[in-house]
DNA sequence: GATTTAAAACTACCATGGTAGTACTATATC
DNA sequence: GATATAGTACTACCATGGTAGTTTTAAATC
């Protein structure tokens, strides 16, 4: 259940920039969830959410192999997938691209943006509160 | 020095998602600084970072004109361009979507992740720290 | 062994962002 | 008035994300 699977990031990989579409961003998610699925099992993890044809889901599993996110086995003439990219490395390198595209590489002012513009509760921001302080002293 | 510049927000524009890409910023940004600028003026603007061809920012003009998000009038045979949609617009509009995609519209995981993985200082701990004291007591 | 069938391979479109050359046009200049 | 010139218009390409139909292949079933 540990989220830091970090057998996930390959050692010497290329300066991908991690940048996923929609729809790669959701085919990620199932495999994060999953750990591995077959393209029958994308495609069903998706049915209720875009009712995608089977065969977007494969073309598109093929196109982000070649991409290098993901990998797969054979079982059978099945494909069993696998993301080769963790969860948390992509926020991380979208996250960044946003954060520079749209405020200049400054964190406080992207975090002052969420603050002020997507409403957060008393318990969200005590919660917060609580982890700026658990950060600071450290 | 009012960051709210309503004016650029036109009243009943339709739910345009602003989703812009790097070039697009980039001459947004422009905009946003300057008001309003010819053509030549934001080819100049962006010659250091990019060195592109004047016709291609007069092409990306032409296409974010028609996507809604600027303007133009004719000063003589030039083009003068104003921003349609405000940075803050922008910025909500881009941030939500990725706290959608990444964070499944969670607003704390997302600053959570940014306090985790993206250094902040003392000092900006501490900035923020307050900002969500203000936050709180309103 | 013949046939159905499930799965992947291949091919094809469309939209958008990015990039830029060429063509046109209307001033400014000689 | 002829010409140089500055600016926009038009056209064209490429890459990528998204979507899906058609073809091939190999396994399952009769």
């Amino acid at each position: 259940m540990s989220p830091r699977n970090a057998s996930t990031e390959p050692a010497g990989s290329s300066p991908v920039t991690h940048r996923l579409g929609d729809l790669q961003l959701a085919i990620m998610r199932v495999l994060w969830h999953r750990g591995e699925s077959t393209v029958a099992e994308v495609h069903e993890a998706l049915r209720e959410e875009r009712g995608l044809a089977p065969t977007t889901v494969a073309t598109m599993l093929t196109k982000m192999e070649k991409k290098g996110v993901l990998d797969h086995r054979t079982e059978g003439r099945r494909f069993v997938y696998r993301p080769l990219v963790s969860e948390s490395t992509v926020q991380r390198s979208m996250v960044s691209e946003l954060k520079e595209r749209l405020f200049a590489g400054n964190v406080t002012a992207l975090v002052s943006h969420l603050l002020a513009e997507h409403e957060l509760d008393a318990e969200e921001l005590r919660r917060l509160k609580r982890l700026i302080a658990e950060m600071e002293d450290e």
